[in-house]
DNA sequence: TGGAGGAAATGACATTTGTCACTTTACCTG
DNA sequence: CAGGTAAAGTGACAAATGTCATTTCCTCCA
């Protein structure tokens, strides 16, 4: 038998789940052991139950889907937790895989949800079709770069994307409305922070460690 | 009904893979319609039974997994392609995901291989979970540039790269055992034939289209 | 042998770049 | 209002950069 935990705010869909995944007789029996609406309770229940697999929506009020995962795998490093979401987000797939989810699929294409809880039971890591899709580029960038290490504000950033796109002191001060002068005196003070020479150094140190 | 091709070419194998399949009783009757042992037949089989899902191992004589799907995939768009393996060999990983396979398990945990079936059959995608932890590293993988679109050689590769290290003309001369003029005449010529404007830009070309 | 041709080097030049000291402007806050 | 402070600007300067014409050096081969 296996032991499932829902974890979606929206009650309709939650009971659909209940009823789509009870009313599958294909081998094991599915048991919903409990259904909750937040994330705290997720937390909660995922500890208490210890269900085998956790069905959990990403956007909830209060504490989202992710941080409840996290936390969640953070006591219990096996768990087995499936993303269901509306949304083919690309910042939640991201953080999703991150996390160490073992599922990620859409709720348009849940009809086979029994499945892939029985999938997933098994080992096996399940997404939805698009997800795939989107997996190369989504690997392939790196998480955020901490600019606050270095007391690099806003238009400092943006002048550092600027020079990583390969635009002169003239071109960048007019996409800025500065004068040129002022671009420059930026840009020293950017080197001396990023202890690098020239700009040159700052677009490779964009590509090396802000954007891969 | 599930219609399902199984490829493999030990008998042991594809009978175990029938029994358990055919002997599933979850939901979906799932139908072995034929069982080959090579690519070539593989093709054969599937373009003229129409299988919903094809499960398939990747090492065979003659014409490979790989090649097989590929020539199905050319024809068949959207056939639903399983790899089932004995190995987690990142290559194969790789070129399986480049192909667009619906699923890469490992016999040894093909317990589940039902669900598997019937979850692709939905459209889902899965994989066995040692593979998504390899992911990560797969998708960095740089496919090396081709240069000769662009007449450019040895020394001007070299070049480049230092370049792309944030190094000066004067520090890239000693490591080249060159004058700085003659770097500085390499530059230009390097510039030229990529339509580039200064070393900056070249760095951005370097991070943006060659390692990627 | 000699000359054709490519790689490397040189020197001159205009621009761009990075640095620095200093001024101007704008906006708070006591 | 005075005064402080942060952002923006200016001007000057040395160094680095990119371009070009020309020269030197070397190798190959007819």
């Amino acid at each position: 038998m296996i032991k499932v935990l829902i974890v979606d705010d929206d009650p309709l869909v939650s009971d659909a789940l209940k009823i789509i995944l009870e009313n599958d007789a294909d081998g094991d029996e599915i048991n919903v052991a409990s259904v909750v609406t937040n994330g705290a309770d997720a937390v909660r229940a995922a500890l208490s139950d210890d269900p085998d697999v956790i069905l959990m929506d990403i956007r909830m009020d209060g504490m989202n889907g992710l941080e409840a995962a996290e936390t969640i795998l953070s006591v219990r490093k096996d768990a087995k937790i499936i993303f269901l979401t509306t949304f083919l987000d690309d910042e939640y797939i991201n953080k999703a895989l991150g996390v160490g989810a073992k599922g990620y699929i859409l709720k348009q294409d849940c009809a086979g949800i029994a499945s892939c809880v029985r999938a997933v039971m098994r080992g096996q890591i399940v997404f939805a079709g698009k997800v795939v899709e989107k997996l190369p580029e989504l690997l392939n960038r790196k998480e955020h770069f901490d600019y606050s290490e270095f007391d690099i504000n806003g238009k400092e950033q943006e002048l550092i994307e600027l020079v990583a796109q390969g635009l002169s002191n003239k071109e960048i001060a007019s996409r800025m409305f500065l004068s040129e002068g002022t671009v420059r005196n930026m840009m020293s003070r950017i080197l001396e922070k990023l202890d690098l020479r020239d700009r040159t150094q700052l677009a490779c140190f964009y590509y090396q460690k802000i954007k891969p």
